[in-house]
RNA sequence: GGGGAUGUGGCGGAAUUGGCAGACGCGCUAGAUUUAGGAUCUAGUGUCCCUAGGACGUGCAGGUUCGAUUCCUGUCAUCCCCA
């Protein structure tokens, strides 16, 4: 009767562990404390996927392993649950975004405490907790409050911001506007990504190929006032800290790839004739660069300012301010009709190297301030105007964008650089300005610049424009500052009023809500749904929310909202002190847990979330709330979990099966005929139809049509999603987790397979059998388990199989950890004695990987309590060693036979031991040996010759 | 187009600093046991020649080495990310 029945043993543990607080954070931290967290998952409708218990598994064995070594572990667990998906489910569901949102978090919470995971659930937190969002909203004043100084490289209170002695002379009015343009949090009018399917703005990381991130809805470029953060300030620092982490290092390229760092200079180009530059040269001689161009000048930015010499034309973006006052009449029409054009090309299409260049003449010129020569301004859309000044000095002979566009329109192409020896170019095209050149080289028609290479050239060129005062070196970045703004309902309010005057209208003074009035909760709404207008839905809410009176001055509260990586930006934070009432965080706690030590997630936050909130906690910490200038120590990308395997055969319209070589998928991702066209059928095949040929799998039944197979994405479109729910009703929580181990490294993506979960509840079987008595009727230990003193065999099996899992769950490497652990039951099936000094220390190491199991057996050998507290195992070195070992004998390194000898035998005897084999000396025998090689316990190998 | 990762049996995968390729699991084959099994146990299982034994074998082609899955060069394929 009693067969291993996890049904009924694991609600049982959850809710013993549940009721004793089990998994509670400890109140005195010790030293020796470890903050493992999970990437916490937005509460979407259709619940935990597979792909989710990946990492919690792998985080759940490390604290649990932890706690038993005895370190003070914080081990928490929560929800992103504002946000679009939470809001686009609402929707579709016609719930109120908060009633289906707390549905889902409730299924999440059933799905994670199904699976038997440490969480402490006393710390369990929502971002759309009211008492959550109110300290967002108290960071968002943080950012309000705070500027940033260039030349500390920090974030300081914007009192102490230094106003020029100018705006200090025009009044209050003045070093107002002048403080919110310094602030990190500040509004702006710049084009954003409108996307009005979903009725919000988004930010550029959430658009792509033109299209929302989410839903796939087509987007638009449109002028609107929004909440951006001065992301951009913090480029350098979020780009240099990365150094020190431990973090892939895929991940760090990932972000300083992001941030986009160059270094290159600023020039301005004189717009005018060549007699009138040589007065603005004068004045720049002696008043040097100013901080903002006029409009007598094109202010560009350029990493290479060596090719200076090779600037034959200009090119401003088509949103430049310039664009009006540069074209000349004649040229208006061509000027407005190609920019109204622009404006509907994405970034993408606007640079894709691919389609051909376009452009306009604006009929102006400029004078290169190197050659003294006119070159013509043109506006062409591949230049952005989110990048460097929105205006470049276009090279054709050493960029390939503009050798392209100079090409196209037949602008002139000068040369200014000789290529090195050996680069892959013809250098007589390079020369003949019929060939575009980016690599190194000396440079010619330079002037007295002939002969440096580029980074003397770069050195001298900056140090002489500063000098004549057109030009200084600047870094600049790919990375744009953070559109922080909604027009969705579902997200943490802004704490910001908007004074009105006497009208109702907007003065355009603004201010932060007083933090002790905080949380600006959400109103309640009939409809929150999107309009399709860029007006937000909070504005529909009721006069009392929407207009409060502060200080006898009349407001109007912000209506947009925040994104959905607002909340997510310090979840971490709040895990530490998730009930405090007084502060985000309490000081005492924060310098005791963080910085998070271990932290695994999905490498799809590589970019956002991590470095938005590696950016939040900077400016916390550079406003003194923190202790560390970086968030998460180690970080870990699980890899995704693919569906299971499948072979997919094609066969056309007139049911002939075609070879998947002569198949390929057409624009709408549908497979087509490579000869004709066709469209093509998929026919999904058992694998019991198909053979391996080769390095290829055919059909069985026409072996010369070859098949694809291959595990592909799970989604809901293929149907090849696996839900945890049923895989615990099938084979329990903790084989699910084992499975989940097991299936390969924890960073590479792998497919499911159920077979493999059954085999894991195989090895799961065995154990229970290794310890109890399966045929008997009531509960009793198998006969087999005995108080006797382990042999020498046993007790080397289990200090091997301790070390090897402990360090295996050192590194992460959860998969030969398990397969060690087989080792041992499989070994330990096969005695029939097993000791009960041998088992129970197994169990402590199983412990970590199928808790349930454990406790359970835990339990039944005797043992009162839980042994989630219990010390883990240390394994005795000197138990290990085996005395005699297999030496395999080489010739010629191929192995020949083996020998058993004792360990640590020396070289010559270990040696004269390979000789004396029957085997070796007879294949020895006739033969030069030129050379041994020996190893001791490990192998000798003879370099012979006939 | 750029960047990253990965290529090992029928499948997932394992292999300290270069030192017995294929641990462990799935699947498959045979046997035992069982009323039955998608239960359990035992044995086998890279390919080929097959007799002890041998030859070949870690995407492909080279190189370094006594010895390469591991290091180097080139190349192909797949997946992911970015444009």
């Amino acid at each position: 009767m009693p067969r291993y029945n996890p049904a009924e043993i694991e609600p049982r543990w959850q809710r013993y562990w549940d009721e004793n607080k089990t998994f509670q954070t400890p109140d005195k931290v010790s030293d020796d404390k470890v903050y493992i967290l999970d990437m916490f998952p937005y509460p979407s409708g259709s619940g935990l996927h597979v792909g989710h218990p990946e990492g919690y598994t792998a985080t759940d064995i490390v604290a649990r392993y932890s706690r038993m070594l005895g370190k003070s572990v914080l081990h928490p667990m929560g929800y992103d649950a504002f946000g679009l998906p939470a809001e686009e489910y609402a929707i579709k569901t016609n719930t109120p975004p908060r009633e289906s949102t707390e549905a889902n978090i409730s299924t999440f919470r059933r799905q994670l405490k199904m699976l038997g995971f440490s969480y402490d659930w006393d710390r369990e937190l929502a971002t759309t907790d009211v008492e959550y969002f109110r300290w967002t909203q108290w960071i968002f004043l943080v950012l309000f409050d705070t500027w940033f100084d260039e030349e500390r490289k920090q974030g300081r209170p914007i009192e102490e911001l230094p106003i020029p002695e100018s705006v200090e002379s025009a009044g209050p009015a003045a070093v107002a506007i002048y403080r919110d343009e310094h602030r990190l949090a500040y509004q702006s009018d710049a084009l954003v990504n409108w996307c009005p399917a979903l009725g919000t703005v988004l930010a550029n990381e959430e658009v792509i190929d033109g299209r929302s991130e989410r839903g796939s809805h087509p987007v638009q470029r449109i002028p609107l006032r929004q909440w951006m953060l001065r992301i951009t300030a913090y480029a350098d620092r979020l780009s240099d800290d990365l150094e020190d982490l431990n973090w892939p290092d895929g991940i760090k390229k990932l972000q300083r790839d992001w941030i986009g760092r160059s270094t290159g200079a600023e020039i301005d180009f004189f717009v005018g004739s060549q007699d009138d530059a040589q007065p603005w040269q004068q004045d720049r001689a002696t008043g040097g660069f100013p901080r903002k161009p006029t409009d007598c000048e094109i202010r560009v930015y350029t990493t290479r300012p060596d090719t200076l010499f090779g600037a034959t034309y200009m090119v401003i973006a088509p949103e430049h301010p310039l664009v009006e006052t540069l074209t000349t009449a004649d040229q208006s029409a061509a000027v407005q009709k190609y920019c109204s054009e622009a404006a509907f090309k994405s970034d993408r299409d606007r640079q894709d190297d691919k389609t051909k260049k376009t452009g306009v003449f604006t009929g102006s010129y400029a004078i290169n301030p190197a050659t003294q020569q006119p070159i013509p301004i043109w506006i062409a859309d591949y230049v952005l105007v989110s990048y460097g000044t929105g205006a470049i000095m276009a090279v054709p002979a050493h960029d390939t964008r503009d050798f392209q566009f100079a090409e196209t329109f037949g602008l002139p192409i000068i040369p200014v650089y000789q290529p090195s020896d050996g680069a892959d170019v013809d250098v007589k095209s390079v020369l003949a300005g019929k060939a575009c050149y980016t690599g190194p080289g000396t440079a010619i028609h330079s002037g007295s610049y002939d002969g440096m290479d580029i980074e003397q050239f770069k050195r001298q060129i900056i140090a002489d424009m500063v000098a004549a005062g057109w030009g200084r070196e600047a870094v600049n970045y790919k990375l744009r500052d953070w559109l922080f703004s909604r027009q969705r309902f579902w997200g943490e309010p802004f704490p910001i009023l908007h004074e009105l005057d006497d009208e109702g209208n907007k003065t355009g003074v603004i201010r932060g809500v007083d933090p002790a009035d905080l949380p600006v909760d959400l109103p309640v709404l009939e409809d929150f749904r999107p309009h399709g207008r860029p007006e937000p839905p909070l504005e529909k809410a009721d006069d009392q929310w929407l207009y409060p009176v502060v200080d006898g001055h009349r407001y109007k509260r912000e209506t947009n909202t925040m994104p959905q990586w607002a909340g997510s930006c310090w979840y971490y934070l709040r895990f530490i002190d998730p009930r405090n009432d007084q502060a985000f965080i309490d000081a005492e706690l924060e310098r005791k847990w963080m910085p998070v030590d271990l932290y695994i997630g999905g490498a799809e936050h590589a970019v956002l979330h991590l470095l938005y909130s590696r950016f939040w906690h900077k400016v916390l910490y550079d406003r003194g709330y923190l202790s560390c200038p970086e968030p998460f120590g180690q970080l870990v990308n699980q890899g995704m979990i693919l569906g299971e395997m499948e072979f997919t055969g094609y066969r056309n319209t007139n049911e002939q099966w075609i070879s998947s070589v002569d198949v390929e998928t057409n624009e709408e991702r549908q497979p087509v005929s490579k000869e004709d066209g066709s469209p093509l059928q998929v026919v999904k095949l058992d694998s019991d139809q198909t053979e391996k040929r080769g390095d290829f799998f055919v059909l069985k039944s026409a072996p010369e049509i070859r098949i694809d197979s291959r595990a592909h994405k799970m989604s809901k479109a293929r149907g090849n999603v696996v839900n945890p729910d049923e895989v615990v009703a099938d084979y329990g929580a903790d084989a699910l987790r084992l499975y989940e181990m097991f299936m390969g490294p924890l960073e590479q993506s792998k497919p499911w397979s159920m077979a493999g979960v059954s085999g894991v509840r195989n090895f799961l079987d065995r154990v229970w059998r290794m310890v109890v008595n399966d045929r008997a009727e009531e509960y009793e230990l198998n006969g087999a388990i005995t108080d006797t003193e382990p042999t020498e065999d046993q007790l080397r099996v289990l200090h091997k199989t301790i070390k090897a899992v402990t360090e295996d769950i050192e590194t992460l490497s959860f998969n030969t950890a398990i397969a060690r652990m087989m080792e041992f039951v499989n070994f330990f099936t096969k005695e029939n004695e097993r000791p009960r000094s041998v088992i129970q220390p197994f169990l402590l190491i199983l412990s970590p990987f199928a808790p349930h199991l454990s406790e359970e057996l835990w339990l039944r050998l005797g043992n009162g309590q839980t042994l989630a507290y219990e010390k883990w195992p240390v394994f005795d070195a000197s138990l290990i060693v085996e005395q005699s070992i297999e030496i395999p004998i080489q010739l010629k390194g191929k192995v020949r036979a083996r020998i058993r000898v004792a360990r640590g035998l020396e070289q010559a005897e270990l040696e004269k031991a390979a000789r004396s084999d029957e085997r070796i000396s007879q294949l020895l025998e006739g033969k030069q040996v030129r050379k041994v090689i020996v190893v001791p316990d490990r192998l000798v190998n003879f370099v012979v010759s006939d």
